[in-house]
DNA sequence: TGAGAATTTATTGAATAGAAAAATTTATGT
DNA sequence: ACATAAATTTTTCTATTCAATAAATTCTCA
């Protein structure tokens, strides 16, 4: 409802100053900031601020610092620029939307590649993680393991290298929200049956049941890991 | 032929470090860091030195910084995500198809976020890019930030910033390829015109025919590239 | 005069000390 | 037991100092 105050951190408004300028194209590539002291004059501020805030410009790549030299604005910068203005910092939870929303995309689209291309090997790779849950679930274990392997194995029936890559590195990052989720009492044994699903859609070439499955399942995930964060 | 000499800025060093120790998993999501003062000492540092790493890692949204609370590892930060892109054993021009049926996926499909979520700072943005090219076309330039700040720009209007990095990182590994289609006389006007049409549909938030104009544009740089590769 | 050495100056890099602010924890009084 | 006040912790910011270094200037000597 309300919105949070944003940081009142010195060095913040300088670099959000700084980088206005750069946008505005009142500060061009090559051109010298001030020294550090006359800035913190400008600013009103310390020297240990303005420096905290050329830190992180030059961590950003959009200014270069030279011992006993000074600040000069870095050359083709736009793209750092806007870069670091729409990679702004982001809540734990929004960042778990994120990663679960660009999953969807990409693991729902790619299943049209999957139901084409998907060979008898690919098939029994993905038959090999669906019986490892499948004793998981009879062992009581977590299966976590398995439950990425299933993803990853039918990702990689599309046989494109790329979207592997992509669907391998959101799993590495939602491991331990993964691990939480699959700890709610029945909630492996029902992804089990959910992965089935997908995947009996997927072997009648069935695209658009699968897509629709693959979906409800990914919901499904979704549902739960914020019921546990709270939100 | 001579490497850089490692830049000796300490704040530097302990941002590395910090990094490594997140890659290497001996610090892990939502754990504390010691206070600065004991930071400082165990580095053998100053505060200032430790504060300077401290502002660099959360602007890059690898820890969250709280008054009175301390510093702690970000959940989920962009830290991970593609440090490695397994290269398999394809061709260049595979790897290329790969890399462009990736991003005919996902720029296709996320502009379906694109249309609903479009604020005015974003379309400011897109628009930004779009001029930037213009200016490269009269002055002959070869147009590479132009394009990427398009896609990029175009992309983050989806507000996700998972999506983002997946665009940027593809994006990334295309450049090569990128500023040699771009060189085909007479590509970027083209390119540019190509540009605008997606923009336009989309700004009518015609979503269907923004994809088409997307698709059809990402397929004319598949064609490009596979003249200039011979294939 | 002019080339090279020595000096000065400007500027960043880093350390230290301490005041202020904000949130949390603990203590106190009713 | 509960609200309020005090103490504590920890970050935030300032001010000041000194060291390191690159460039500019001056000096020296052939």
């Amino acid at each position: 409802m309300f919105k949070n105050i944003r940081t009142s951190r010195v060095s913040d408004k300088i670099v959000a100053q700084i980088k206005q300028l750069v946008l505005e194209e009142k500060l061009n590539a090559g051109d010298k900031l001030p020294p550090e002291p006359e800035l913190a004059e400008q600013f009103s501020v310390s020297r240990t601020s303005v420096r905290e805030a050329l830190s992180i410009l030059e961590s950003q790549g959009i200014v270069e610092r030279k011992k006993s030299e000074g600040t000069i604005i870095k050359r083709f910068s736009m793209l750092k620029l806007f870069e670091s203005i729409v990679m702004g910092p982001k809540s734990d939870f929004d960042m778990f939307l994120d990663l679960m929303e660009a999953r969807k995309l990409v693991e729902v689209s790619l299943l049209r590649f999957v139901v084409d291309r998907c060979d008898p090997e690919g098939a029994h790779r993905v038959e090999m993680a669906l019986h490892m849950m499948e004793k998981e679930v009879c062992h009581g274990y977590t299966g976590v393991d398995s439950d990425i392997l299933f993803h990853l194995n039918l990702a990689a029936c599309a046989n494109n290298q790329v979207l592997i890559s992509i669907v391998k590195s959101i799993s590495d990052m939602l491991t331990e929200t993964r691990s939480k989720t699959l700890q709610v009492p029945g909630r492996l044994k029902i992804c089990l049956e959910e992965h089935r699903l997908i995947w009996e859609a997927v072997q009648n070439k069935d695209l658009q049941l699968a897509q629709e499955r693959m979906l409800a399942h990914l919901n499904c995930v979704i549902k739960i890991a914020s019921s546990i964060y709270g939100q």
